[in-house]
DNA sequence: TAGATTGTTAATCGATTAACAATC
DNA sequence: TAGATTGTTAATCGATTAACAATC
């Protein structure tokens, strides 16, 4: 076991690990190499047993990794053995689609409060698709107090992008320490608030490099 | 300009540069620095300017860079100064989600077309949010078809796991170079095609591990 | 055992940064 | 002009790969 600092490279690519993992255990499968993972991932072999040696060893010379131990250990690593509460802000067309999303249940995380500023959209219900599950749109100025009492960690930023530094300042007042942000802009945070971006038009324009037209 | 083959790093950094670059424009500046525009997209200026100069020299000594200029250069480099159809498979709740974003129309996409293979979605509207402008979501059967004869080159694919790699599969036969993935796994396509990954319980595990619950 | 595969080291490769002449 | 900032080079830094002893 290595205590030294974790380079963030290796940390990012420990989620692809995990969930190629669980797709082997669905499989019926039980143990895998750094081969076998790294064509299912698309990275190399050496580049998988080194990383995974950054955190312990995990595996048997001659027989590989026995999946539910590594997926025991990764989840743990990455602290997704419990399951994370996530606030969703800004219930629009994404945000809506973000509670309703059904990938998060079994990568430990749950959708528990949604939030809005529009009088139109406060109070309104909002199906998740699971049985018995819905959500009361709750009003964004109850915002701070509502994530801390709940103790809620992460959110989701799903508002325009006119309104989403200034949500990201309260959710870093309410406690929040990850967010991760629809909205196409950059967000500024204090240094111990980790930020991801998903902007589907940038991803796009990554591709259309490459492509003619 | 230098004609050599441009790292693949370098060019996913330049839609970041562009979404930053219109930002600027929008607030009406004229001219930036690789110092302000670094500030503004968290990478050094050094860098910046070492990016811009594997397409060409976009800068003036002592005054930076004219904003229009540069975001004119980008938009071609990136293929984005004309608008691409894009193709949405798979109407659930992402697949709505996406083609009601509003985020497509000033960066250079537009979502064309739908499918679905279920028959209760095949033929209901789907209104996009945009006035007059809906579609009509096609059958899956088609989509070979359809697409080649609109000459489609992107699309996102919104459909489950289980379906993912046979979807991808019949993009690519249809002409298909660039797929945006929201299926949580990897997709093998052969070289010559693109693949971009948007998973955000990744996004969120990228997280977690930095974060005390 | 023999074959397979790990964890780790050293070598290679590539990306980032610092520095500065050129020049607007 | 003098100050500012580019484009580029060389130096630094960090990540990936190849190779192999250890060992299951």
């Amino acid at each position: 076991m290595n205590a030294a600092k974790v380079p963030d490279i290796v940390v990012s690519r420990l989620p692809v690990y995990l969930r190629a993992l669980q797709r082997l255990a669905d499989a019926g499968m039980t143990t895998t190499s750094s081969k076998e993972l790294g064509e299912k991932v698309g990275i190399s072999a050496a580049q998988i047993r080194k990383d995974l040696s950054q955190f312990g060893e995990f595996g048997k010379q001659g027989t590989g990794y026995y999946i539910p131990y590594l997926i025991e250990r990764l989840s743990k690593i990455l602290k997704v053995e419990h399951v994370w509460d996530v606030a969703v802000v800004g219930m629009g067309e994404i945000g809506h689609a973000v509670v309703r999303y059904q990938g998060f249940g079994n990568r430990g995380f749950r959708v528990a409060m949604c939030f809005d500023n529009d009088p139109e959209k406060i109070g309104k219900q909002v199906c998740t698709g699971t049985p018995n599950c819905s959500f009361v749109i709750r009003d964004a100025r109850n915002m701070v107090k509502d994530i801390r009492e709940a103790n809620i960690k992460l959110a989701m930023l799903c508002t325009p992008a006119s309104a989403a530094q200034q949500v990201a300042d309260h959710l870093v007042e309410a406690g929040v320490r990850g967010i991760l942000n629809y909205a196409p802009l950059r967000l500024m945070v204090p240094s111990g608030v980790k930020v991801q971006h998903i902007d589907p038009a940038i991803y796009l324009q990554r591709m259309t490099y490459y492509i003619e037209p």
